[in-house]
DNA sequence: ATGCATGAGCC
DNA sequence: GCTCATGCATA
């Protein structure tokens, strides 16, 4: 290695359309996965745009005041330790109850989640559910937990979502399920699989408004055959793993990120041009960098902005100068040559 | 739990 | 090449 090497990337080159290695990816996702130590992020700059309806592109889908936090420190650990159990829970059925008689009363209730704001999401389609509060027609009794307001019939609000994602959660730990199994048992039950990522994602709101819409009935269905005991032997086909070559995972320098951070505050979307100069001037691959920048798009657009250490408790201490995003002007980039 | 990556669909 | 849904691999 060079002494001047930013980023580690194991491999390079040969990754796709190579043959020669293959490599069946086990599911020991999880090995020393215990480190639930986090709960804050290291992006302490969390520059947001509460401001909607400027000249902006588009600043959070969600309409970025919904301040949810994440997850609790409480929750994830016990989360986390449960997953050793990913030699798949169901060998060849469902034993919901078989395994979840260990726990009794560790998961608090703790909604501690009240804030009445509009999610204006007007940015994709039109639909204009906003919201309203015609509450004058009697809603039905639902017990506990299990059942939403919305069902899944009609577009739910990000806050049936939030609500959702949290019951979710609770029902699957006191289940004794992992996100992993959940993921597994939906495509058992749907066809559609799931990583152990995109459940976790749900529970932590960090998908699109779209993508969360799309996922609620399935884990809701998953909910309600989980928590009915339903002793039905369901049929346990995991799809085959995919032997698909994938480029070793580059390990960007904390120096390097925050060059990179600084760049997308100035141009969240460079050109092809601007990502060579930055690949350049970063000894990264142009490729690297220009992923890099549609991730960091992408997570500008889920309703967890990225870094948000506060809850929505503390939201009420500092609002009127909303200090997660300092105003910048609105520095249009441009690009820097035509070639045309 | 999250960072980097893939791939499908769109332009 | 971008967005968007999704996930492997990893800290």
């Amino acid at each position: 290695m060079q002494p001047g090497t930013t980023a580690v990337t194991t491999v390079s080159g040969g990754y796709r359309g190579d043959p020669s290695v293959k490599m069946v990816q086990s599911a020991d996702f999880m090995h020393g996965a215990m480190v639930a130590s986090n709960g804050g992020h290291m992006l302490s700059h969390a520059h947001q745009s509460p401001h909607l309806g400027a000249h902006q592109t588009h600043a959070g889908s969600w309409g970025g005041s919904s301040a949810a936090h994440i997850s609790s420190i409480s929750e994830g650990q016990q989360q986390q330790q449960q997953q050793q159990s990913l030699v798949y829970s169901q060998p060849s059925g469902f034993t919901v109850n078989g395994m979840l008689s260990s726990h009794t009363g560790q998961s608090l209730s703790h909604s501690g989640l009240m804030r009445g704001d509009s999610p204006e999401l007007d940015h994709h389609h039109h639909h204009h559910h906003h919201q309203s509060h015609n509450h004058h027609t009697h809603h039905h009794q639902h017990h506990g937990v299990g059942h939403d307001p919305q069902s899944d019939e009609d577009t739910p609000t990000s806050d049936d979502l939030e609500h959702f994602a949290k019951q979710f959660k609770q029902r699957r730990i006191k289940l004794g399920f992992t996100q992993a199994d959940v993921g597994l048992a939906l495509g058992t039950l749907y066809g559609n699989v799931f990583s152990q990522t995109t459940i976790c994602r749900f529970e932590a709101l960090q998908l699109s408004f779209k993508n969360m819409c799309k996922l609620k009935p399935l884990l809701n269905k998953w909910l309600e055959e989980a928590d009915s005991t339903t002793g039905s032997p369901t049929s346990i086909d995991k799809i085959a793993t995919q032997g698909r070559k994938r480029k070793k995972r580059t390990s960007i320098e904390v120096s390097v990120k925050g060059a990179l951070e600084s760049h997308f505050l100035k141009c969240p979307k460079p050109s092809a041009q601007e990502i060579n100069s930055l690949a350049d001037t970063l000894q990264l691959e142009k490729e690297v960098v220009r992923v890099w920048f549609c991730n960091r798009r992408q997570k500008e657009k889920r309703m967890t902005p990225p870094g948000l250490p506060r809850t929505p408790e503390d939201a009420y201490s500092q609002v009127g100068s909303i200090g997660p995003d300092t105003p910048s002007p609105s520095i249009e980039c441009k690009r820097m040559y035509s070639d045309t």
